[in-house]
Parts: structure tokens; C-alpha cells; sequence
DNA sequence: CTGCGGATGTTATAATGTTACAAATTCTGC
DNA sequence: GCAGAATTTGTAACATTATAACATCCGCAG
């Protein structure tokens, strides 16, 4: 890899976001599933920037513009966003990112900058493929997989490696 | 493998129990930490089954035994005992567990039965090494990995395949 | 004994997430 | 279009998980 990833250079980001949109759109209309104006609008706050957010924060900037909502509004969006594979959870930060591969059948690694707070969402055949064989060694039935990389991501190595 | 790894198979946990006990006394001996009795007790309980046990769980333990506690007294154990790879925090569940490869190491992964709730933590060099080659290809550098699989455990296959 | 540092106790509070039920909206069959 | 069903949203209260701030205790070196 020549180019960093997305999330770790500047770039327009209303692309990112625009074409989230796009998609999530797109992606409901085949399942018959309703992206109201509110989930859609809890998807574009969610994809503002590449970084986690929590879904207080989203709280926060729906009562900021205005939306009087209280946290079932919140949660209920990300549930359903969440089911259509629009949005992740981040279990090790309690918070919520942009699904960088809607649509694709995929397990999501996230590798999360502890410096910058970025999140990159990685598809890795390889570490899926080692993963479902150690839980098959094990006879286990894989069902859902939580992979989450704590580090430093290569714009914010020399900076400050620590705190 | 031809046997079920141990939380999934009948077992005299009291031996669990007590090498893991062992264990962390020797490592807090060498690293010149103090293995007080509260921390000891929070170990203990956590130990008392290989299903991971929440933060309050523990709290409500230790009360009942009439240990006068309160939620930082707990969370401080719990820090301790992470701190020196004693137990492992679930991000997935809010819990924590015993580990079992204290002193070694190791990058924990963990297969978590959505129906009887044990856990089973597993080394596995190759999905470690396909991660880490994962995160390298981004230069991204790693620091700490939560790998958490959600699943049917070899006992509870067939038995309650949903809910 | 005295002062220092780590460990614990205690109270309050922050942050995250859910339940339960009412009201509004949208869909469906007719 | 309309009645009834189903889905979505609003609202209030509450449950769960985690931390902050400060006082106190305890073991130990000097």
C-alpha cells in the first residue's frame, strides 16, 4: 500500500459522506426498510468525521439543530442503522462509526487511532479466514466477530507516541 | 482437537480456582505488587465461573458477604488485577474474566457463548500475526487488540439454536 | 514517633443504555 | 378515501456502568 487510507489524509469529505448517503439510501429502498429523516439525519451526523461517535454526542447535536429528542430517538436509529449494516458499534469505545463497506457481506476490523481518535475499517480475508478456523478448532459457531486495534495511526506516529 | 476445551466440559473448577490464585500471587510476588485481600477476593469471584462477570456483579458478591463496598473499590481492583494481566475486560459484554494465560505474552481472543454465557480464551499465533500484518499494511501500529467471537459453544449447539 | 505513599472508604455524580407507554404517522386492504 | 393494523416517534422515568473528589487508614523508612 503507496497511499495512506482515507481517514489518515485530507480529502473532501462531503464525498464520504454524500456518497454514505447515497448507498444507505439505495440499500433501503431493495429491503423495503424506511430511512426516515431522522435516521438519515443520525447517519450524517454519525458520518461527520471518521472518528467514533458516541450516541450522546449524536443526542447533542440533534438538540443543538433544534430536534428535541431524547436518548430511545437515538438509540432506536442506530438499532435500525445498525441492522441494515449502515453504522458499527465500537464495543471498546461505546460509540458508533460509518459503515465504510454497506452492503457487502463483511466482518469489520477497525483499526482506532488513540491519538487522533480515526477509525479506518479494514476487510481482511486473512484474518477472517485464521479467526473462523481458531473458533472451529475449538468447535465453536461463530456468530459475530468484535475486532477493535487500539494504536497509533501513521499520520500521528512521531507526534506524540505516548498520551 | 479431539476434547472440548475446559469451560465447556464438566471440570473441578475448584482447581481453576486455585492455579489461578497461585499464579497471581507469584506474579505480584516478582513484580513487587501487592496482592491485597480485596484484591485477592475480586480475583476469586471473578474466578468463581468462566463466565464473564460484570463490574456490579463482583460488588454485589462482596456485599453479601458483608464486605462494605462501593463501586470504586471494585473498579480499583479490577484495574489492578488488568493492570497485571490477571483478568481481561469483555468490551462486548461489560464484564470481565479470568485470564487464562496470565504471566505469558499474549494477545487474548475469546469465544463467548451467546447461550451459556462461558467464555474461552484462546492464543492463536495466526490470527495475531495476520492482524498485526493487517495493521501493518496501513502503518498502522498496534498497540492493543479486542478480539471478542459471540457464537454457540460445542455444549450449546443443538440445543438452542436461536434465542 | 513521624511523615510519606499506597490502598481503601465514602459520597456524589457522570456516562451509557433501556423500559414502558402514549401519540403520531404510514401502510394496507377494501 | 377510509378504517384498522403496523410501524415509527415522543416522552418520562429508570437501570446499568463507570469515574471524580476527597477523607482516612495502614505499613514502613527514617
Amino acid at each position: 500500500m503507496s497511499a495512506r487510507a482515507l481517514p489518515y489524509r485530507p480529502h473532501n469529505h462531503d464525498d464520504c459522506v454524500s456518497q454514505a448517503l447515497a448507498e444507505a439510501r439505495a440499500i433501503c429502498q431493495e429491503q423495503h426498510a424506511r430511512l426516515t429523516p431522522t435516521r438519515e439525519r443520525v447517519l450524517e451526523l454519525i458520518w461527520e468525521s471518521h472518528k467514533p461517535l458516541g450516541a450522546y454526542d449524536v443526542l447533542a447535536k440533534l438538540a443543538s439543530e433544534g430536534h428535541s429528542a431524547a436518548p430511545p430517538t437515538v438509540y432506536r436509529a442506530l438499532d435500525f442503522l445498525q441492522q441494515y449494516g449502515l453504522v458499527h458499534r465500537i464495543a471498546s469505545l461505546n460509540a458508533f462509526i460509518g459503515c465504510a463497506h454497506a452492503g457487502e457481506h463483511h466482518t469489520g476490523m477497525f483499526l482506532i487511532c488513540r491519538s487522533c481518535g480515526n477509525a479506518l475499517e479494514l476487510t481482511d480475508t486473512t484474518v477472517s479466514k485464521a479467526i473462523h478456523e481458531a473458533a472451529g478448532a475449538e468447535a465453536f459457531v461463530t456468530e459475530a466477530i468484535t475486532l477493535e486495534i487500539a494504536g497509533l495511526c501513521p499520520s500521528c506516529q512521531g507526534e506524540q507516541p505516548n498520551g
